[in-house]
DNA sequence: GCTTACAGCGTTTTT
DNA sequence: CGCTGTAAGC
């Protein structure tokens, strides 16, 4: 242990070898506290503290994974192993299988994600026959989920006339109606959400002393990083569990608290003290990522901020390079402007792929950098966005899965039911919500009794709900003897998920497969690493929950080697040698919707000091004058985060547009711009008036190539320019689809698609990676 | 009850 | 632009 605890300095030694009693630890970005996280854990443990009394609460369940593989090359596995440690919500979701039935709730409960829950309020807004453009579900989600951080339970709702004055003043007198019944019927379908799994928590843990005396006494050592991004229902769970030995250690930063969105209270962080007697404060205030420069920069902008505990972040550091600053023409010059530097900064520094990362502030930015990285061939993942689990093919399988273990799961059934399409229509899934609302039961049972019962429903489509249930109930029979993968397998070919997405040529219908295929991949390697557990009938309901609880980050697969492409979110907690902070433009970022306040703009200040403080050696801000945003062509300018940087630490580079990205020279652009949309685009949908004298000089440039190079019809012409030899017009044979005419191609490298209209009237869209296309004219 | 066409809408950020 | 939900036609 000792030769461990000397790579510490003094600063990190301290909170390390305090043992017991509360303590906070303010960590300054870069300043190595999940080092100290980890080395205190450890340190407890040669202390003779069982791992088992330990709990550790982290912000992701790969930051727990890795901090537990530290761990164990300390202490060694079978003793690490036995830590408890992960998010919130699944190290609460494992409790809540062992408990919940104190609560009314199956072991087996569904853990419902974000679609689940929006569909079963569409569908309960539909029910009370409400409007649904002024009850709009997201918003209706976001309310519920903001009652439930702070434990505001439909009871306590109707017992506030406040909230609800609020929310008639908002047009929504039945928000209570909802909240009631979409509560009611997650609980009728054995389902929490995400919210509930921390919700429920805190009513096990009040409702039950024994219960709570039990954790209390297993979790005798409490650990919590990122402490600044908890919310009021985290807060009190890990008040009530340290309250016993008050041996609690929270860890986090003020400046880099990012999620008030989803209810994180950085008065938690700010008011730690008040909470405990004798905490002992800890500061770790010495950066050991980034270059001076870097850290400088990222001070001078925090300092904007009022509302925050003083703090010095400082380096040894070298100086190291200013920070870069690029202004670009549009959103796909930014792109290119990102992989050409990236290319050739690989080539004069030595660096690889995985030196670089791109950031953003929205998802959707993703693109333009993705499109000009494929081109330039630079391996990228992006990470984030629209994970593998909530794919429609995936999610479908899923919810055969689910209603396998938990047939209640309303959710799933209503998704499974119909698809692949068995002749069970909505009217008919409608007659079975009514029955199953009027009798108080899951849909399952009511199509299991359906003959006992007042539904109106022909046989013949009886019959189809009958075999439906048949066959779930079969697959469940299978369930207890055969293991996940066997069974999943099994499922996908039954219930003819693999025929339907098979049966015809399409890239949606190929990439499906292949999606389904990697996800039974998927549970076969989970399967495999659970051999060693004995009973592998656990297994499903193990994936299933890892599924529901998983991020993006967790998946490493593919070439490590890889730029990586996330939001700034998500980029928290991870560091980078080279950092590409892309869209530094207002109404962006800070964007549109965080402005209205001091509390939110200070909130995406802190958000671009991460992603400043993400950087190792290198940072480029990039903006750009016009970007597309719903696929039209919008004025953009620089973001204020910018001027709010100590120019000492910048390079402003304004590059010479005409001689490098000059649209007229590079044919690749075309495509992009897209002349007619923006010449006849509607003056009331563009950004305000400003900058339209600005804007004229562009028309005029844009104009000019489209004169120059008729062809570009299609809407991606640098696909065929670059990447192959067919063309629009050409006739081709299809040895299954026979002979037809290139209508139209689009995408890039491997996802070049044709869009084929056949002599038979079928217009289909083909991967040309796939189809085998012969070209006969 | 199913398939197809198109209207309308949206983008903050995520466990 | 791309997705979702609804309307119309079979």
């Amino acid at each position: 242990m000792q030769q461990y605890l000397s790579q510490l300095n003094d600063a990190q030694l301290a909170p390390t070898l305090q043992k017991d009693g509360p303590m906070i630890v303010i960590a300054g970005a870069g300043s190595g506290k999940t080092r100290v996280l980890t080395f205190r854990i450890a340190y407890l443990m040669s202390q003779g503290v069982d791992p088992f009394n330990i709990l550790a609460l982290t912000f992701t369940n790969k930051a727990a994974r890795e901090m537990k593989g530290r761990i164990a090359r300390i202490v060694g596995d079978s003793e690490a192993k036995n830590l408890w440690m992960g998010t919130f919500h699944s190290v609460f979701a494992k409790i809540l299988r062992i408990e919940g039935d104190r609560l009314g709730y199956p072991s087996n409960f569904t853990i419902y994600d974000t679609q689940d829950s929006d569909r079963l309020i569409s569908s309960i807004i539909k029910e009370l026959g409400l409007d649904k453009d002024i009850y709009k579900y997201k918003q209706i989600r976001s309310r519920i989920s903001s009652y439930k951080n702070s434990l505001i339970t439909v009871k306590a709702y109707f017992n506030n006339p406040e909230l609800m004055e609020a929310d008639a003043a908002a047009r929504r007198p039945r928000m209570g109606d909802i909240y009631k019944h979409y509560v009611e019927r997650c609980f009728k379908a054995g389902a929490m959400d995400f919210d509930d799994l921390l919700l429920k928590t805190n009513e096990l843990l009040t409702r039950f002393p024994d219960v709570l005396a039990k954790y209390q006494d297993r979790f005798r050592y409490i650990l919590v990083d990122e402490y600044q991004d908890t919310n009021h229902s985290q807060y009190l769970i890990v008040r009530a569990l340290a309250d016993r030995f008050q041996n609690i250690c929270v860890v986090g930063d003020d400046a880099q608290s990012i999620y008030a969105f989803r209810g994180a209270n950085i008065s938690n962080i700010l008011n730690f003290q008040r909470d405990y007697d004798d905490v002992k404060e800890f500061r770790l205030e010495q950066n050991y990522r980034s270059t001076k420069n870097i850290v400088n920069a990222a001070n001078s902008v925090i300092d904007k901020n009022q509302n925050k505990l003083d703090k010095i972040v400082w380096t040894a550091n070298d100086e190291g390079a200013k920070i870069k600053v690029n202004r670009l023409m549009t959103d796909g010059d930014e792109g290119r402007y990102v992989a050409s530097t990236i290319f050739e900064s690989k080539m004069q520094n030595q660096l690889q792929n995985k030196d670089f990362a791109v950031l953003y502030r929205t998802n959707a930015q993703s693109r333009a950098i993705e499109d000009a990285l494929r081109k330039r061939d630079i391996p990228y993942r992006i990470y984030g966005g629209l994970s593998f689990y909530q794919r429609k093919e995936i999610k479908d399988v899923l919810s055969y899965l689910r209603l396998i273990l938990n047939p209640a799961d309303e959710e799933a059934l209503k998704r499974v039911i119909n698809f692949p399409s068995r002749g069970i229509g909505q009217t008919t899934l409608d007659r079975l919500i009514v029955a199953a609302n009027a009798y108080d039961i899951p849909i399952f049972d009511v199509i299991k009794r359906i003959d006992e019962l007042d539904v109106k429903i022909n046989s013949g489509t009886r019959n189809k709900l009958k075999d439906f249930v048949t066959m779930i109930e079969s697959f469940q029979v299978m369930n207890t003897n055969a293991n996940a993968f066997e069974l999943s397998e099994h499922v996908v070919k039954v219930t003819g998920l693999i025929r339907e997405f098979n049966k015809d040529g399409t890239p949606e219908g190929i990439a499906k497969m292949e999606n389904i295929e990697e996800l039974l991949n998927g549970i076969k390697d989970f399967v495999e690493g659970q051999k060693e557990v004995a009973d592998t009938r656990g297994a499903l309901a193990e994936f299933l929950e890892d599924v529901a609880l998983a991020t993006d980050l967790d998946a490493d697969k593919g070439d490590p080697n890889h730029v990586a492409l996330m939001t700034i979110h998500l980029a928290k907690g991870l560091e980078f040698p080279h950092v590409f902070i892309v869209g530094m433009e207002e109404d962006l970022f800070p964007s549109a919707m965080s402005m209205n306040t001091r509390s939110e703009l200070e909130e995406e200040r802190r958000l671009f000091y991460v992603a400043l403080t993400r950087a190792e050696k290198q940072a480029y801000l990039t903006y750009t004058l016009s970007r597309y945003r719903w696929g039209k062509l919008i004025d953009a300018e620089p973001s204020r985060f910018i001027e709010e940087i100590d120019e000492d630490y910048l390079d402003i580079i304004t590059p010479l547009q005409e001689q490098r990205f000059n649209p007229m020279l590079d044919a690749s652009i075309f495509g992009d711009i897209e002349p007619n949309k923006v010449r006849f685009a509607k003056p009331k949908s563009r950004k305000v008036e400003k900058k339209d004298a600005k804007s004229k000089p562009e028309n005029f440039k844009i104009n000019a190539p489209k004169k120059l190079k008729p062809v570009s019809k299609t809407t991606n012409t640098s696909a065929n320019l670059f990447d192959s030899k067919l063309t629009v017009g050409n006739i081709v044979n299809h040895q299954r689809f026979g002979r037809g005419e290139v209508m139209k191609i689009e995408g890039a490298g491997g996802d070049l698609k044709a869009e084929i209209r056949f002599e038979n009237g079928d217009l289909k869209k083909l991967l040309l990676r796939f189809a085998k296309l012969e070209i006969v004219g």
